[in-house]
DNA sequence: TAATTTCTGAAATATTTTTTTCAAAACGCC
DNA sequence: GGCGTTTTGAAAAAAATATTTCAGAAATTA
């Protein structure tokens, strides 16, 4: 019975009608679409497990989109799952020729997928440099630090903000210095010895953020750089330094691996801290 | 009964053995060497009927390696699909079992790479299932809009701000959407048609952001969601949605995946605006 | 070539997986 | 709050799939 549909279409038709779904089938069109994958590997109990409802609850979502049941609609996934593979590795050639023979404009999607393969490679090789000495090291002024200053300015206020959210699922107390109002100075000023700051920092170096990290070292407070280099302007005075070599692509420096070591960081604090986390239910009230 | 063995030395024992296996078993042989990707999905009277053989002789196959029958061999195969690489999965699997068996605690350099490989993971699935459309739709959102809110809250805020620093290298009119004393209202208030907001949002979907995103649909301007799935509830008014499936370890979701979207969506911007990218020389006086 | 062993095909049986059914629960509407 | 409708859970029934059995065919050996 099943409607000639690609697996694609379905998805699309899937997404469209949502709204209409009762409770369950919202969960399980859900589950469909972040699985989609994996989807023809897995048994109609596998999926209901997964949602945590009755097998038949996932014939009933079949049918409801025109398929006599499971297996129906299973097998759209099935024959849309051969030509899958491959395309990945086509791609990024076909963008390194693209790119060598100036020709041809460039696709928004070759673009992002060279940026995205650019990211793939910053990971990767962070994932190899990694330093084990110096990442104990920096859990370790994590875990005895009471007050944290952060501090990370332009392109990484961003993952500055990220850090002190993510710091303030735990005890301590997290000062973000945004420098709002211009009060750099001021929301420094407080920092003393036995505080931790972490100052996050790459070329060019922004001068306020030096500044902030210059304050913490004249204070004695314990200093947490991560940065490109260990011969950072701000390595100088560091506790401890993390470096980060992001990758790049059209002249553009990826984020993934800076943001990602701090988020890995955040975890080995809370594993060290016996914090279970919970990402998700944070802020009660506001997220209903 | 399934020996713990993988896929590749399976492939690797069949061939070795293959002299000494009998005609129907050689065909069964050659015909599991050529379709191995396939194999997961095929039922043993698929593969029964293209060998020309009966299932029992596929059985035979299976015991004849090991295996208590045929579904288990194929067990074999579905594992070594679904989590790909072979070097991630060995960490995951190790880490997995580590935790299982409490007894060695894992070090920070282990917690580290095991998030930066479920970082690798989700950049992968990412790059695989990129939508162009939706890509060229945002893209084109972002060129002809002229004044561009963000907004995003809590964990996606270091996002929604990175946006807003990396569209002020554009000549766009750009507003994050910061909700400073509380003053969301304040701040989305002036949106309207022809304009355009960037709204940053996953499970479990602030409410402040559900907001924003509604306010900017009444006041008939664009939407550009970018969540994990085409059915969040900022979905629906959107003008176009971008999703993206963070990896996750330990409970915890990534973000690289997140932010190296965003960036991939500024530099394809830039080149629509035929922008030359120099984000390294930003704001002079500010950063030396 | 006869005896013995190994291999194969077909059908019976067992198991797993999917689908259907139906009563109970939840929901929406007066 | 009662009434009709929709949604859900549990379990029975059906279908699909895998495994075992066994008799006969091929191969092997003496």
């Amino acid at each position: 019975m099943s409607n000639g549909i690609t697996a694609d279409q379905l998805m699309q038709r899937i997404s469209e009608e949502y709204e209409g779904l009762s409770k369950q089938l919202k969960v399980i069109a859900k589950y469909i679409e972040e699985h989609r994958p994996t989807l023809v590997l897995e048994r109609i109990t596998d999926i209901a497990q997964a949602c945590e409802v009755q097998p038949s609850a996932i014939v009933r979502f079949a049918q409801r989109f025109g398929f006599s049941g499971f297996s129906d609609m299973q097998a759209l996934f099935r024959d849309s799952f051969a030509p899958a593979q491959g395309n990945v590795n086509n791609y990024q050639k076909r963008i390194r020729t693209v790119i060598a023979s100036q020709d041809t404009p460039l696709s928004n999607t070759e673009l992002t997928q060279s940026f995205l393969s650019a990211c793939q490679q910053g990971l990767d090789e962070l994932s190899q440099s990694l330093d084990p000495a110096a990442i104990d090291a920096a859990v370790e002024l994590l875990y005895k630090a009471e007050n944290i200053y952060v501090v990370g300015v332009r392109r990484m206020f961003p993952i500055a903000s990220y850090v002190c959210y993510a710091l303030q699922h735990t005890q301590k107390r997290v000062h973000l210095i945004s420098g709002l109002g211009g009060m750099y100075h001021d929301q420094v000023r407080s920092i003393r010895e036995n505080d931790l700051m972490i100052a996050i920092s790459f070329q060019p170096y922004g001068r306020e953020t030096r500044y902030c990290a210059r304050v913490a070292s004249q204070n004695k407070a314990k200093l947490l750089v991560i940065s490109d280099s260990k011969m950072s302007p701000l390595a100088r005075n560091a506790s401890t330094v993390l470096t980060v070599k992001e990758g790049t692509a059209f002249a553009f420096r990826s984020m993934s691996s800076t943001i990602s070591l701090c988020q890995a960081l955040f975890i080995a604090l809370s594993y060290r801290l016996e914090l279970v986390i919970e990402e998700t239910q944070d802020a009660g009230a506001y997220d209903d």
